[in-house]
This record gives structure tokens, sequence and C-alpha cells, in this order.
DNA sequence: GGCACCGGTCAACGGCTGTAGAGTGAACTC
DNA sequence: GAGTTCACTCTACAGCCGTTGACCGGTGCC
């Protein structure tokens, strides 16, 4: 208690955590009740400034909803796998989407507000779904890949959903490796018989 | 076009189609836009009458939303057949739900704000969900029969959102026999080995 | 034919929202 | 140490929302 000092923050440092503090709470708060029930005033007084200091800083809730939601392509370990590892690699995205070390509000904000929020619709739809799945596509081959992928990302989706959003008690309450064990063998009868180079 | 004669309709007549047709536009525009976005204003606009009657009508937007989603468990044919046929009907019962004759837009307004709306998180989870995958447990059997059941449950919902919410290409323009195919073998590997009666 | 009823409309209120602009005091620069 | 910058706050506005109560006019009943 004396060894800290006066608090030696310079003002550059104190804007880098103050906004750090607005994006967590309003990733917090868009996980929380979705896009349209989270407010400004909400995110500003979670993060204890005054609610026209986010605007200051992000531009519009729009902005900061997109800032807060933003979403990182490159942990996705799906599209760097053999084709026979691909629906455990899916599930172990998933998990560690929701439930890795890097916050896991931002993920649930975005789903949250997929299905009412245009943006973070084509967001999810666009960017992580369609992006995924055609990765994914490609690994499977056959006349069949684009809709085998896309099952397969629904499948992994319906997961998340039950399990982090509608917390279905279920699955909600499972251990991730019964999940695995329970659900891998059937995302890999969605992958079809193994590859035919040719045919 | 004559013998229609000069519309000779009640005053009940009249009570019960103007009824009708804010329940549709409301059912319409929650499908639309959910339950946050969609305006009392807008549906009494669609329905072609004026705000206030809506009120008078039904009380208060969350009422207007609980009739306009109300869930008919009856037509839920996976609780009526054998275990082996679980998945098909299921998969029938989503098809049936979202395409049927019967308009699909109560199925979609519940499902589009049900990660927004606390009641419609609620009613989906517990009168839909668990409440179908409790009766599916009990058909599969085994120990894991809650969480293959809710496993199942997920991955039909996934479906669902993918093809009728998110709208991803590849599953919403894939004919539903083509899914049926690849999909269901998936599923059925969810049911887990046949039944051992005692064990 | 007069009267009560009721489907339907109009105008308005209070509250909440996103957002804008002026102002303040402490941290930095020279 | 004076002047500037900038993080931060206060106050306010305009718009939209759900909701309400008074009002109007045709329909049904006696």
């Amino acid at each position: 208690m004396s060894t800290d000092g006066p608090a030696p923050v310079s003002r550059d440092e104190r804007r880098r955590r103050t906004e750090a503090a607005i994006l967590e709470a309003a990733r917090a708060l868009f996980a929380e009740t979705g896009f349209e029930r989270a407010t400004i005033r909400a995110v500003a007084t979670a993060a204890g400034v005054d609610p026209a200091l986010v605007m200051q800083y992000f531009g519009s809730k729009e902005k900061l909803f997109t800032e807060a939601t933003r979403w990182a392509h490159d942990q996705v370990s799906v599209l760097d796998v053999p084709r026979e590892q691909v629906p455990a690699a899916a599930l172990a995205d998933l998990f560690e989407t929701f439930e890795g070390a890097g916050g896991r509000d931002g993920a649930v904000a975005l789903m949250r507000s997929c299905l009412t929020h245009p943006e973070a619709n084509r967001t999810l739809r666009d960017d992580v779904m369609c992006s995924v799945a055609s990765g994914v596509a490609d690994r499977i081959g056959g006349e069949d890949a684009d809709l085998r992928a896309g099952l397969l990302a629904a499948c992994v989706m319906g997961l998340g959903l039950s399990r982090y959003l509608l917390r279905i008690p279920a699955v909600s309450e499972a251990s991730r490796a019964d999940i695995e064990r329970l659900l891998e063998p059937a995302l890999r009868a969605l992958l079809g018989p193994p590859d035919r180079p040719a045919g």
C-alpha cells in the first residue's frame, strides 16, 4: 500500500484503460441482453464513466457494438487439420471460443444479437459460418461438400446456442468430454464416405 | 362476384377478423425483426388499424407477443414414433413447423426473439426444447439419454436457425430431401447402440 | 325509433433512447 | 510557470416508444 507510489498513470495509459473498461462493459452487457436492450447509459455506468464519453470514444452505438464483437479469424483450428479431424476440431474451436481464456463475452454478444441486429446477422453468417463452412467443404470434397459442411456448422452452432445462450440444462451442464464423446461420431457421419480423389 | 351480397358481416365477425389481422401482422413483424424492433405502431399500420386498437385488444405488447407466438404442442410427431424413427421424425417436425401450411411466422417469431426476449427464451427452452428432449430421452434410454436427446435437439435447432433465420445459403437453398438424406444418419449416430432393455 | 353498446379513431403524455455541444480541471509542453 | 491539450462531465434536445382516456359513428336490442 506504499510501494505503489502516486499512481504514475500517463494520459495515454489512462485513455487506454478507460477505453478497455468501456469495451469490456459493452461486451458484458451486449452478451447479457443483446444489442437493442443494452443502452449506452448502462454501458457507461458499468464502466464508471459518463455516457457522453462512450460516444466520444466510439462515435456511435453501432460502432461500439462492431468493435466489441470483432471476430478473430485466426483462432479457428478447423481449417488446419486433415479431413478426419474436422469434427473434433470444430468442437474444440467452439469450446475454445466460448470457454477459452480470451473473454467469451464477445462471442456471446455477437451470437446474442445475431437474430435481431442486421449487421450481427451478416457478420455471423458471412464472416463466421460461411467463411468456415467454405474451408471445411474443401476438406470434405465430393458432390455435397457444401451442404455437408453447412450442416456440420449448423449442428455446432446449435450446440453453442443450446449450451451458452439458451442454457438448456442437459446440454449446458454436461462436461466438455461427454459432449465430444457423443457428438463427434455424429458429426463424423456428416463427412460421408472417405475421400475418393477422383470420381 | 355478385352472390356475395352486401357484405353481411356481423359485429362479432368484424371483431374476429380484425383481431386475426392484427395477430397475423404481429406474427409477420415479430418474425421479421424480433420483439424489440417490431413496434405496435408498425403492427397496427400493417393490419390497417389504429395503434390504440391493438392495445385495446391485447392489453400490452407482451401479451400480443405471447399470443402471436403461442406454441402448439400437439403437432410434434417425434414423441409418437419408435426409437429408430426419432431422427427422421425430428427433421419432419422441423420442416413441418417452418414450411407447413399453418403459418410459419409464429415459429420464426418465437425463435427470432428467443435470444433477447426473456419470455421467448424461457418458452423456447422449457416448453419446446426441454419438453421435447425429455420425451425423446425416454425413447432413447441408457445412461446418457438426456444428453443425447439434448444434443439431438440442439442439432435440429441449429439446422432451423441456419436455414430459416440466418439463411446460410448452402443450408437454406438445399432441398428438404437432401438435408434429410445427409443429416438423418448423423442424428441416428446420436441415439447410440440399439436398445438393451436391462443393463 | 330511441337508446345503449361497442368497434374504432384521435390526440396526448411520460419515459427512455441515442446523440450533440459547451464547459472544466488536470496532465503535458515549452 | 504560462499556455495548450485532452480526458472527462454536465446539460439538453429531438425522436420514438408503449400506453391511456376521451371521443365518434354505425350496429344491435327493446
